[in-house]
RNA sequence: GCGCCUGUAGCUCAGUUGGAUAGAGCAACGGCCUUCUAAGCCGUAGGCCGGGCGUUCGAAUCGCCCCAGGCGCGCCA
């Protein structure tokens, strides 16, 4: 499993008090200290030894085996001199022999999640901090079903509400619409409610035939919605982001699953009726901490239902489809909402979904507003990428026909959107800036794709395939090569980290590392001239091994690793 | 005002959950294509890790207090 458990075995036989989860492993600052360099930290604590002592004693007490060279305690670390060529020939071993499955510890075998992701309301074109919530879910479903979950992708679609009553009213004709006409009545229609109380009125009215279930009423939502998610799911679509099931709210009004949390609520004595006849639920009385959202309106005095109500019994619904794992992906502007959900659903006796966040991306001039025009949507996002794409694909390879230059430029285009957005922590506000967004060189998608492809491009000239396991005369001569190993080896911990702090940032700062690392070692190492049969055999292996790891870690964040480009 | 998040090179971000001399990219400057793809590489320069006090062998990382930005706080979703 480890490329180092022979380090480990010895130390855990001749040292019992140690056990293998207090010995921690860490390349060294420089290669020349070492090839490999143990922590001696938490097992000197749990020994009550200061780290320096512990280092001495299993640098002079273990006997290591053959592949340990040398031994040799550096303050608290003990650095490992080690026969690299074997330790190097069992971590290519490893990989080959995993393939698509190298780097998964199967964290997740037999166990069903749910996540759900993006949830756009159905009114609007996905703008690129939008996209946020969809790439960082679609990939944590990738990194998931790599860690073999059994995962299912939900959508919630809210087509209810005040502010799709108004766009439905504005929609005459919804089939002579197009998904662009339909963004610029939304806009129109919410800025003539504001100005047009009648207008504003006639939406909640119509909200109201809505929830009683009018069959006509029904229909002109549907019809507006639809056209509305079919716009949405084909933009993300492009990005490679898919689902399995589309949940509609209005499936969720008068939901009897409601009537029970309304029974808990009441037993707590936290549901009330306000001075404006309106149900409300005081969350003090449910441990809420503050005044402030101290409380959380489920009707509107007309008797229809908000947004919250809606969601309880969705979130009941999909807790009640078994998954053990239940996840959603939400924006920080959330997180108060969630807390006092949570707060009705625990008081109900139901669980609460695992929530993951992020902010939002910003404009140099502030907060993004689709109202006002100040976006930056994903398809022109896209579009722009995939036209920069394209003018690079047609320099680099004009011979290609224009089919396959188009598909090349996409592949580029999708990598470095997702990457720009995916590599960044989610909890960090960014300030969105089309420069460094396309950019195709440096620390992005593309640079990482270009690493795959020159690797790609290696095993090709080499002509034939290679055997399936590396040849037991592996040597390793230089220090980028054994960098490299390294890199590989930290793979499976890379992923298990990232799958159980359902974080994905990780693994795109992997790729990158790893790509960086393939490139010194593509410059200083000749593959297909080395100096000896030998050492070209074991250079292949390890090329192949890192075009196996790198598209592992490509496949976690949605991106294609190319033949060519 | 209260709560949550963020603050690291001029700019955009990493920093293996408290460990060795804080790292990348972009921008700038100087080099490298008869040599496996220059979407690349090498080099130079750039740091009070927002500020202060604490915790301990040891802090960018943990605690408290400030400062700055983002988000939220009763008929929006």
């Amino acid at each position: 499993m480890n490329a180092f458990d022979t380090i480990t075995d010895a130390i855990v036989r001749d040292i019992p008090e140690l056990r293998r989860e207090d010995l921690a492993f860490a390349p060294p600052p420089k290669l020349d200290m070492g090839d490999v360099s143990l922590r001696a930290f938490e097992g000197a604590k749990k020994l009550s030894l200061k780290p320096p002592q512990l280092a001495a004693r299993i640098a002079q007490e273990v006997s290591f085996g053959p592949e340990v060279a040398e031994a040799r305690p550096a303050g608290p670390y003990v650095n490992f001199r080690l026969d690299r060529g074997a330790v190097g020939r069992r971590i290519t071993a490893e990989i080959a022999a995993q393939g698509d499955a190298f780097g998964s510890l199967g964290l997740g075998e037999g166990v069903k999640a749910l996540v759900e992701h993006t949830s756009i309301n159905p009114n609007a074109s996905p703008h690129v901090g939008r996209a946020r919530n969809a790439l960082i879910g679609d990939s944590l479903v990738r990194l998931l079903r790599f860690e073999a979950y059994d995962v299912e992708v939900h959508y919630y679609v809210n087509d209810m509400g005040r502010q799709i009553a108004l766009l439905v009213l504005v929609c005459d004709d919804p089939k002579q619409m197009t998904f662009d006409d339909m963004l610029v009545r939304y806009v129109e229609a919410n800025e003539r409610a504001k100005a047009d109380a009648e207008f504003a009125e006639q939406g909640y009215e119509l909200l109201v035939r809505m929830e009683e279930g009018d069959s006509e009423t029904k229909r002109r939502f549907h019809e507006v919605t639809d056209l509305c998610l079919q716009g949405q799911v084909a933009v993300l679509g492009r990005l490679g982001i898919h689902y399995d099931c589309f949940d509609r709210e209005s499936d969720f009004v008068k939901d009897p699953r409601l009537e029970k949390v309304l029974e808990a609520l009441r037993a707590r004595g936290s549901l009330f009726t306000d001075e404006d006849e309106r149900l409300v639920v005081d969350l003090q009385k449910l441990g809420h901490p503050y005044e402030e959202g101290r409380y959380f309106v489920l009707m509107r005095a007309n008797g229809s239902s908000m947004y919250g109500c809606r969601d309880l019994s969705y979130t009941i619904d999909k807790l009640e489809r078994g998954a053990a794992l239940n996840l959603i992906v939400l924006g920080e502007d959330h997180k108060l909402y969630a807390q006092q959900l949570s707060l009705i659903l625990e008081a109900a006796g139901y669980a609460t979904p695992e929530q993951v966040y992020y902010a939002y991306i910003l404009l140099k001039e502030g907060k993004m507003s689709t109202r006002e025009g100040k976006v930056v949507l994903l398809s022109e996002f896209l579009d722009e990428a995939t036209q920069r794409a394209a003018q690079k694909v047609q320099e680099q390879w004009p011979d290609l026909s224009p089919e396959d230059q188009q598909a090349m430029a996409e592949q580029v285009a999708i990598a470095a959107v997702r990457f720009a957005i995916l590599r960044v922590n989610p909890t960090k506000n960014v300030i969105f800036e089309w420069e460094s967004a396309l950019s195709f060189s440096g620390d992005t998608g593309p640079y990482v794709q270009y690493s795959c492809t020159r690797i790609a491009s290696i095993l090709r000239k080499h002509g034939e395939s290679l055997p399936s396991e590396p040849p037991s005369a592996f040597p390793v001569s230089e220090d980028a090569e054994w960098g490299l190993l390294l890199q590989l080896a930290a793979f499976p911990e890379t992923v298990s980290a990232a799958a159980e702090n359902r974080a994905v940032a990780p693994i795109a700062q992997y790729a990158l590392e790893t790509a960086r690392k393939f490139t010194t070692f593509y410059h200083q190492c000749p593959v297909l001239t080395a100096e000896t049969g030998e050492l070209k055999m074991a250079r292949l292996h390890l090329c192949q091994a890192t075009l196996q790891v790198l598209k592992n870690a490509l496949g976690i964040l949605g991106i294609e690793a190319m033949e060519r480009m």
